[in-house]
DNA sequence: CCTATCAACGCAAACGATTGCCATTATAAT
DNA sequence: ATTATAATGGCAATCGTTTGCGTTGATAGG
């Protein structure tokens, strides 16, 4: 097997030393001309490119992010990446991914491969069963800074970005209400989800400003299943005060829940109910009993504002923690 | 700022030699009970992780494979990448990602970046752009293995996945000839993607074993823009003979194609005109008009399957080039 | 008391690239 | 011819880790 290109290897053929190819291929002025031409003919004729983990030693940067999402499979966080890899790219870094599919154990044997691999920096969308954040600190050690991101844990001094669900919440109240709906329930996610909470005091807060009552029988959960989902619309519906709209906690529980309607009821979609829901998925537009309205949570660019903020913590070590929101949308179909 | 945890920080507070400590810590005979374990406990008092980028030195190996896709916004691609992340992580390898945006200077830009980075191995699904792949000779320099998967070059020797969309067009012409039509219909992507191929060469062979003549007015394309989307199947069913099949390129396609009907012709769908098409997306069976089959490509399975290839081929380095196609899948909505 | 044996650990080189400092030329000025 | 000076490029150290080999000190056998 022949050599691999490398300093030495030119430097060898050439019969000059490898600071002379260093200094060649830099463009030092202490490099004669005919020196210059010859290394960098060679360089290029055997295709060589430095290798980054040498440079590493020198810069103390390998240039390198690490990003840990749930999942890739879903959309959301599919979007997500693909924005902090624009980022990165447009700054020479590169991206290491890795799911940690809901475990917090794999999301620890991700964070100790990464420090081996001393990322410059880390963003997390945490694993539902993360409730705590400690398994974190080893980056700590090694002056990695970390921004979570959509999934983020519960704690103060740490950097992430979000999606203002709050205030999103409580303006899709608002557009409901404009939509003449006074009884309007909440089908929740998990109880585990950070964002779940302010999906509800948004809806809380937008119910009270529109001096609306909240009927505790009108709040339900799933656990995303289509059984618990259906259990779920169907426990709403057979209330004495049927609701009018749903607010759903996304696009993929407002399709069970649509199904159920149309299967399992005599409703009429969007007349006798109507719901609202979160995400905007690209094929909602495409349904013929789509929810009347959804918020958009702009992944792709929480994921490029969440890069952004990463890159800004690398370069310029600050202590305070950053938070930052992305303001939501809300879309009509 | 503290000093890092290394091996050579542990060694200076101990007063021992790095060796020490290195032999320390992976079970050395030769090292005593108490060095070894004042070693131990100091290195998990400091949380210290052995540096991958020093150990590449010693191993020549980085445990690192690099993806390239033309985007991580498409479904397809995002769940390959899942596929390959979860082959790479039981293999203890970790994951490069970068999307070309099917840009071929930018697809040059990422080898050239992952070659840097000593990647010891490479997957790509190569840009719309790309019609020859000698810029990818560089890896070649470094004995670093690629394995193309879904969009791959049209190459004799080359590792890659696909799915066999030849054979498994041919069963969906089969499958609507059962369903009783006669008059189908192509409508195809641009012509640059190889997979457009495949398509048409099973749908000549579908049609021609079933004895039914090619009208070559039957097949169309498309830029996968919504306006093309609707020229193409406007001019499909301006025909004379007007089709009552068409098999379309993917799933986003059918979508307009099916908005198509809906709001501009007077057609009933799934009697007037019946829609076949490629990828089985997760909403479809949601949709009230939807296709009546789908192949499903099963993105997971192709990103496992290559990067499965992939870590074969930088265990035991083999010459020949192994060309797999996983089979393509009918879907009955 | 001398030497053989062995446990326990240090030294130094190597991997690839960079860089301050020094050494060797060649050229020009005197 | 001699010296000054610029042009050119080599030496060695560094980064963190591993590993062959050598060294130290102690114990035991003779």
């Amino acid at each position: 097997m022949k050599n691999l290109p490398t300093i030495k290897e030119i430097a060898k053929q050439l019969k000059v030393s490898a600071s002379t190819v260093s200094r060649a291929l830099h463009d030092h002025p202490s490099i004669g001309l005919r020196t210059k031409n010859a290394v960098k003919e060679l360089a290029k004729q055997l295709k060589y490119e430095p290798i980054q983990t040498a440079i590493y030693f020198k810069e103390r940067r390998t240039y390198t992010i690490g990003v840990i999402v749930p999942t890739l499979s879903e959309d959301f966080f599919a979007k997500a990446v693909s924005g902090i890899e624009q980022i990165a790219f447009e700054n020479k870094f590169s991206v290491f991914v890795a799911q940690s599919h809901d475990s917090i154990e794999r999301e620890q044997q991700l964070l100790e491969s990464f420090t081996r691999r001393r990322i410059d920096g880390l963003l997390v969308s945490i694993s539902k069963e993360t409730k705590q954040v400690s398994h974190f600190d080893v980056l700590k050690e090694y002056n990695i800074p970390v921004v979570f991101f959509d999934r983020v844990p519960n704690e103060q001094h740490i950097n992430k970005v979000t999606c203002d669900l709050y205030h999103i919440s409580i303006k899709l109240i608002d557009v409901l209400y404009k939509l003449h709906h006074r009884k309007i329930a909440l089908l929740l996610g998990p109880q585990s989800i950070t964002a779940n909470a302010e999906r509800m005091k948004g809806f809380i807060n937008g119910m009270a400003k529109k001096r609306l009552k909240v009927n505790p029988a009108y709040i339900v959960e799933t656990d995303f299943s289509k059984e618990q989902t259906w259990n779920a619309v169907s426990k709403l519906l057979s209330q004495k005060q049927r609701p009018t709209a749903i607010v759903v906690f996304n696009d993929w529980v407002v399709l069970d829940a649509i199904q159920f309607i149309k299967t399992q009821t005599d409703l009429q979609l969007n007349k006798d109910i109507t719901f609202a829901s979160y995400a905007n998925l690209p094929f909602c537009k495409y349904l013929d009993n789509k929810p009347v309205v959804s918020v958009e949570q702009f992944p792709f660019r929480q994921g490029e504002e969440a890069a952004r903020i990463l890159l800004d913590l690398i370069f310029n070590f600050k202590e305070e923690s950053v938070q930052e929101s992305i303001a939501g949308e809300i879309v009509f179909y």
